[in-house]
DNA sequence: CGGTAAGCGAGACGGTACGTCTAGTCTTCCC
DNA sequence: GGGAAGACTAGACGTACCGTCTCGCTTACCG
């Protein structure tokens, strides 16, 4: 019923990486919106007519940064989990700390940003929970603590470092956090 | 060795009574320098020679805002331990996320920023790392692990809840972070 | 040899009244093209297939506005006249001010709104014009100055009033313009 | 009692002297907030510290460029009359007229803009009304009419034909109404 | 009767300007 | 030197408008 001109489907794409771009260099706070409608070759008129607020576009940026990690799990959990928690320390210490610091604020402030930043984690936060899981059925992990607490004392370390303390996220420290979890390697 | 006109000491409580007013309605995106100081009756000037910028301002607010909770500890550390990461939890849950989420943002910034919301947290966070030594010195906790490396597994989640995944912070969450670190008590 | 589907007659007035409204209302500075289209119930590309610019609309306008006063010169040119510039005088001071001014503004600007405008005002001017100059020749003014400059300072007034000073346009102001014009009246 | 630091005295020439060169270049349709404070190298703000819209800074242009035109009035108030209507008349039709029609625009909207215009032509206004009265005490003008109608009928054709008819002024045109208002000249 | 040319509605798009807001710095005078 | 007042820079924000464009649909006339 509604017709009229269809939009440019390649102005949503080229605004997404110019958002995405001005994002990683300046945070939430730094994207300004004249840049990105610049960046992108495109009139701010244009860029308003899909995101009303620069929130909204956040949303929508975020939402399509998720990035399919495909995730192997092989048999043996204890090695599975170390590689993913090395990986996100990783992740998180090559991103800038602001950014994902401005995105944990933007996500207070607005619901729906908040849901798109946690969707964007979820992939990766759910491979580790699935993991747990399986080593605790494998008797690996002695607790009987639910595996989600135990993620979060895996992941929670990394991020409470990197936005609370700013101490570095180092390979070790990521090690010494599994270790500290699931309790020295036994020798077979 | 101080010379001039001496500082009107009652201009700072004005000034944070005002932040904080404008803090509770809009947040910390709402709260705006000229109407705090428009507000406490003051000229820009007098609130900028006080605090460098807006975060300064903020943090010393919240800083303000912070009750000297006088801490004991007593011969049981597993029941101080407990105190206290409970009493954190409750601390994070009554102050309004997006405050957390923005300090932490304003950290990532500026170094200097960064190190006066560290100085915030210090306090508890120092209480916790003593008394977490002390448990493991007791042999409560058998972990050979480094006491900083529990603290940010019993603290981190906190933040990680409250930042990334906006789960709430319940007591019970508290004492189930507790027992997965300290292990089940046991019984006499 | 036109072929194709032909235009829909009944949109050009639907325009120009959604136009004149917009005029009333605004004048010629808030006249929106995007309003006027969406008041007629008609398609923006529909009205700029008839008219290429907001200053040929207006042009279109105007001269649609043209009501045909008929005057009917009697044998007392000194009545004829001072019913004409009573009328002008009122037809005025009931047009919103900012109208009219627009109006001039339009024309300084565009050549062709000028035209149009003028167009507007002739038949009036023609008929004071022709009441002047058969008064001249009837002997009841004396002055041997041109009949066109005659009714510039008879109609002039009028304007600068309305346009420059911003007095108002009484009757008794149009009667007293007069009288200088053409002298006090003999007594028979 | 004036506190605060004090305007930048400099400052307002040099915006006025980029909102001329703006208006010379592209008329007031094409003065462009932003490009006078670009090219004044001042920011926006400041430039609405001083006036609120851009009619208001065309105001002040335009009052800035009035020459203070120095008028002595000698013993020959038709000869002082004449000069000044032809002065009028000069200075007029050396301005683009649509600079003059937008001012109309601008005073009709706004009340504010209104009376700031009109105390530009207030000046040489005044001195038309002064001369006027002068030579009707001095029996030159033989009229009843109040000066005031009479300076109407001098000045008032001049905008007519500005702003209406579109008419040229010329010096002839001007001695003309003089001619008119004061009648023929008595040979001594 | 089917092709084709133009009218039409809906709305996207580029471009540009507007006026408001904010943070933080600077300048001046007063105590 | 502290304080009040406020000017100043820099730049973002979201809105409005104009005139052009791109669709798909509809209506006529023409062969």
């Amino acid at each position: 019923m509604t017709r009229g001109r269809p939009r440019d489907t390649a102005i949503e794409g080229r605004l997404l990486a110019a958002a995405a771009e001005e994002l990683r260099r300046g945070g939430y706070e730094g994207l300004s919106i004249d840049r990105v409608a610049e960046r992108a070759g495109v009139a701010k008129t244009t860029l308003y007519r899909r995101w009303a607020s620069k929130a909204e576009l956040v949303v929508a940026l975020i939402a399509s940064m998720r990035e399919e990690i495909p995730f192997e799990p092989s048999d043996d959990p204890r090695g599975d989990l170390t590689t993913l928690v090395v990986t996100i320390a990783a992740g998180l210490s090559s991103t800038p700390t602001s950014l994902i610091a401005d995105l944990a604020a933007a996500s207070a402030r607005d619901p729906r940003v908040g849901e798109s930043v946690r969707a964007l984690w979820a992939d990766r936060h759910g491979a580790v929970t699935a993991v747990v899981a399986k080593a605790q059925q494998a008797g690996i992990v002695l607790s009987h603590v639910a595996p989600a607490v135990l993620v979060d004392q895996l992941v929670g370390p990394l991020y409470y470092r990197l936005l609370v303390t700013g101490e570095p996220l180092t390979p070790d420290y990521a090690r010494t956090l599994m270790l500290s979890v699931l309790g020295p390697e036994e020798s077979p």
